[in-house]
DNA sequence: CTGAATACATCGCCTGCATATATATAGCGT
DNA sequence: ACGCTATATATATGCAGGCGATGTATTCAG
């Protein structure tokens, strides 16, 4: 899977990443791992991208955040609360919306471009 | 229709202009009517965007632009070429494949959220 | 011991969309 | 005639957010 323009990802990126922390806590590289491989490679968020997204997702009170230094790897684990699961809910139901809106103007004119080799 | 988060249209404004201009040759006011007519008024593409991006599209080659002064409203009329639909259709390809890759995250954590009320 | 992978962080740059502003004509009501 | 709204295009300014570069530190494999 060939990676997607960067501007395409912009305004979804947020949705993506508490997708990824809905289905349980993850420390930053983790989570870009699995975004890495839930999107088949298509999706590498870079670490100068995530972290300030994390720390504003913190500051909007949509996750919380702990460090553990148990191990010699600190690690700073993120859970996603109410407040972010009902956001997450919000965007995908806006971003499904938008993304009917732009099928069916492509649809419209399905008939008018050049078939994809 | 709500209007959609403009950080969510970022990356394809591009792609719902050429969509528009695909179905025939349109001036800047008449694609930015039937733009929003088309989404049923959830896109509003103002003014200050839609000019510098009609430009941009020129000078990439994708489309054509002509000067109507025959009435007292100056209007410049502008037409996708083979490039422009070239473009469109690669660009209609790339947000499907991203489209697919968000709704297959959305699937997967689709329990994980509260319903929408 | 060296290099790669892991793990987090910050800074400056760039893109592209929004807002505001400017110009000018047409058409309508009063 | 006058003012208001719609039509029609254009540019400047500002900003949010992603990218690349860079920095720090630990772990592990060769």
């Amino acid at each position: 899977m060939a990676k997607f323009n960067p501007e395409l990802m912009r305004g979804s990126l947020d949705l993506m990443v508490l997708s990824i922390l809905a289905a349980g806590p993850k420390y930053g590289y983790l989570l870009q791992q699995e975004l890495h491989e839930a999107s088949r490679g298509a999706v590498d968020i870079q670490a100068g991208t995530l972290y300030p997204l994390l720390h504003r997702l913190e500051s909007d009170k949509l996750i919380r955040c702990q460090w553990d230094d148990s191990t010699g790897r600190r690690r700073k684990w993120y859970e996603i609360n109410d407040a972010g699961r009902k956001r997450l809910a919000v965007q995908a139901r806006e971003w499904q919306e938008y993304a009917d809106c732009i099928r069916t103007l492509l649809a419209t004119v399905a008939d008018a471009v050049p078939r994809p080799a």
